[in-house]
DNA sequence: CTTTAAGCGAGACGGTACGTCATGTCTTACG
DNA sequence: CGTAAGACATGACGTACCGTCTCGCTTAAAG
């Protein structure tokens, strides 16, 4: 059930100032190819030909192939909620399931395209670690809040622990390995929260 | 002090057989090349006019573009060992700090380079795969020592553990944030080791 | 000393009639352009900015490149004098060297482009033929006063003769070669005057 | 009845040498594509796309436009040959008839282009003034072997007076009127010959 | 002791995509 | 309605690599 703009309608230049039927249109192109073909069949000239756009439109506003993958991924995910059940080890275990699900339907292909993409392209790298840290951080707020019931111990920083768990993703994700089963996240979850050690017990 | 076979004698045909002096060139060049330009001006050209070899020379012997840098990688690691120090806490830090210690040093551009790779051939994905999933395996002797010590909690699996490490330090390759310090690695561990839960102290 | 306008008033509509200011700073900037950089440099985007002028002001009175190539070369040509010394050697003579010299100080290189424009554009040949029609037949008064005078066979149409002449001017034109020496144009006048065959001595 | 090789069997390299099979239908295409279209048509992507070519085989071979239209405008051009009758007069209305009837058929069209080029290309410029020198030194035989005969004046030298003559060609390929009545040829012939002053007969 | 068969370097081939530029048309906002 | 501004779709530019090919050679193994 594709969204897929198909007006027939012929796109032009409403004046000088920027289309969004063109932005759109380009958007659209551009998450259907990455869907269809990865990263492998994307290029510029391919989301121009299908957005019916011109390549100078397309740079215009995007400076670079990393751009225009993180401007489709930021556009599909939406806002991000972190579960709040007052139960800190829920609410881990609902992070991880929501993320590799979200990964699971379209997302991920994205996403990785864009890590791949960032390999090789210093700016989109940038950008690229500019979200990982936001992300991390904003995501902290799980543990934080479990902190602040007294539940989770309050001498850490919840930042490094969520990249702990991010990069558990992460690794999935770039392995082709997000089927986890709700087993091996109660593991790690259960791990995390209850520590490896035996004299913690 | 690079390694490379400078020879000035013209290397061709040694009969019906690989000529091991073109394999070692071709791999010394295209080492150099991932060492010197990353991944971006890594291509089957520039490693051919480099090592001075014939394009099918490579194609003979490398089907993609990412076999050629999962043999380079192979090359250049030579073989992992897990310390032993009786410490399981000592041995993850060590652990962590070798690996992100070795990326720091050219292995790092070249393993980042196999991951964007494999995100867009299927082939390099399964041999990262296999990869991954073999050291996330062959570390997890760390802590199933440390279990046998009695030291570590006998209920777990050590590999998703080992993922969850090896995935943080992912992150960081592929954010450009290899520049970990020795506290945040501590505080890892030590959560990891100690629990978040306030209750398991 | 280049007479721009280079006025920093804002220049924009002054009501339903075209604006002389626009124009003039139009053919300003098209014929600095084609003096600086010939015709390779000269688009009507250049123009355009060079002039501060919208494109569609441009093409709203210019239909096409040459249509303005043109312009710029009728504007800055001004009337056209042949000399009358009495002698129709020397008129013959002061008219390549005028020819030549005007080419040489700019002319040329405005010329030149109208007549490479003129070889893909229908309306362009057109007009570049009228000119050069009527230029041949006015410059054909040099040879008419000579006949008036005696001095020149009757039996002869002029303007053929200075299609042989021009002709002469726009191959030098065309291939770069407008520092024809004095002692050449004589040679090519005496010739014509006095005739190639040996017994019409 | 156009020669073009419309051979089915797929082209591709010989080895590391030039494939005449490709620059054949290089050619043909070019030559094509100047005919039906003119120089507006004319583009190194047309001619790759026409002559089933990659546009580096075109680049590798020919580094500019003006090259191309060059190889174009010899290839078909032949060898040129000087008319001896006996007669000066009779070979250089020969030589006129002969050149204005060649551009008649085909040929003008793409010299109009090259000249046209030429105006935009310091390379293409250099080209036509080397062939248009070498040209104007060879048709100078004609001139020679009437001196030769002693039925020239001898105190000439023969290139400045076939310039005007190619010059006043030019002059009417330039301006769209190749169509010059013998008349008119016999009349340049004929002031050139005999002089145009009175007091020579 | 020859064939023969494969590997070698070289590099040309038809392609695709790159990122930039100019084209001529369009709409805006302003005067 | 004319203007400056500038976005738009289009398409050519010249370059870099892609993966395939054929060449002319070298050399070890097979006959």
């Amino acid at each position: 059930m594709t969204k897929t703009s198909m007006d027939i309608t012929k796109r032009t230049s409403i004046g000088a100032q920027r289309n969004p039927a063109s932005e759109t249109a380009i958007l659209d192109a551009a998450e259907e190819i990455l869907r269809e073909s990865g990263l492998g069949g994307f290029s510029i000239e391919a989301v121009a030909r299908r957005a019916k756009a011109g390549k100078p439109t397309i740079y215009r506003w995007w400076p670079s192939k990393a751009a225009l993958l993180l401007d489709v991924y930021h556009r599909q995910k939406g806002e991000t909620f972190y579960a709040d059940t007052g139960d800190t080890r829920k609410d881990l275990v609902a992070f991880l399931e929501a993320l590799l699900g979200f990964w699971r339907t379209n997302g991920g292909e994205i996403f990785r395209s864009i890590i791949a993409a960032a390999q090789s392209d210093p700016e989109a790298l940038i950008a690229l670690r500019d979200y990982a840290v936001t992300r991390c951080r904003s995501s902290g707020v799980i543990l934080a809040r479990g902190q602040a019931r007294g539940e989770v111990r309050g001498d850490f920083d919840p930042e490094p622990i969520m990249e702990l768990l991010s990069g558990f993703c992460w690794n999935r994700l770039l392995t082709g390995r997000l089927e986890v089963s709700p087993g091996e996240i109660e593991t790690i979850v259960d791990a995390l929260m209850g520590g490896l050690s035996s004299t913690s017990r």
